[in-house]
DNA sequence: CGCCAGGGTCTCG
DNA sequence: CGAGACCATGGC
């Protein structure tokens, strides 16, 4: 009946472009790399496939306007990686993860997958986020997938159903959360227009969310790449790499660092610097074997 | 088995 | 402001 039913598919030309170190970064937590090299994952109520090879990226996909807007195929990377500072561990991890890009997600999604991140590791948060999709989400047609559970199926949701989805004590607060925003006390919508500082206290008033978690959201589904969202893997990186290991560093001296040191695009640094360090030990290993 | 994970919140000094 | 306890659970 509608248009957007059918399947289309499109061949991108694309610069500086890696699907798997943008995919893989741990920004988004429901593509899964498939044995022929494809990545496929749910996008809003559609299933996209994306196929790599060299300088362009094959998409099949219901909406393709929506894949456009999700992966920010204009953004010119080479002006970003260019506003990094330029010392020797950025321009380690951004040699090592070259084509590593910020993808604009769902706010919402974004939100939850985040509330449900804390002290869990990517591993468990792409089984947590798959369980909830499963149990609260709409089954896609023809398909084994489930979209990401609306604001409004979560908050219709129990306690015991998102406990069994994986979620431990951060359950309570994602239900709180759900529930706050479909009764209107929060509106993500109205989060686009407001500067950094006052959209981050705005997303902490959220229960389950604080700094590191609004970060995370602000970076990852606003575009606000000022947002410097600091875990603990970050934390160490910025205190070796940095403070070379020096003790009595504190918290607010760390975020005073992020926020003056990598520039009006930090953020971006950040999940590369992220990343990096992340596949640090796969790499080690990989090469000792 | 013990340590750690893309933390938040509350208490106490 | 800062340190510590506590919150559950599974990967390694």
């Amino acid at each position: 009946m509608e248009a957007v039913l059918q399947r289309q598919s499109e061949t991108i030309r694309v610069v500086d472009f890696s699907l798997d170190h943008t995919l893989d970064s741990g920004q988004a937590f429901r593509w899964r790399k498939s044995t022929d090299g494809a990545w496929k994952g749910v996008l809003g109520n559609q299933v996209v496939i994306l196929h790599q090879s060299n300088g362009s990226i094959h998409v099949e996909a219901n909406n393709l306007a929506e894949v456009a807007s999700y992966f920010q195929w204009h953004v010119n990377l080479s002006e970003i990686v260019a506003t990094f500072p330029s010392d020797e561990h950025m321009s380690a991890a951004v040699q090592s993860c070259w084509g590593l890009r910020l993808l604009r997600q769902d706010p919402w999604e974004c939100l939850a997958s985040f509330i449900a991140s804390s002290t869990k590791q990517i591993v468990q948060i792409k089984q947590i986020v798959e369980n909830l999709s499963r149990s609260c989400g709409s089954r896609i047609e023809d398909c084994e997938l489930h979209s990401f559970p609306s604001v409004e199926a979560v908050a219709a949701s129990t306690q015991e159903v998102l406990w069994n989805c994986k979620l431990g004590f951060r359950a309570r607060n994602l239900l709180a959360t759900a529930r706050m925003i479909a009764e209107g006390k929060v509106d993500l919508a109205r989060i686009d227009s407001m500067p950094s500082a006052d959209a981050r206290a705005y997303l902490c008033r959220l229960p389950g969310v604080g700094e590191k978690i609004a970060n995370c959201v602000l970076l990852f589904a606003y575009g606000k790449h000022e947002a410097f969202p600091i875990d603990v893997w970050i934390e160490r990186g910025l205190r070796q790499l940095y403070f070379r290991g020096k003790r009595n560093v504190t918290a607010k001296r760390l975020r005073e660092f992020s926020q003056s040191y990598f520039g009006p695009h930090g953020g971006y640094a950040q999940q590369y610097l992220f990343h990096h360090l992340r596949t640090l030990g796969r790499r080690a290993q990989f090469e000792s074997a």
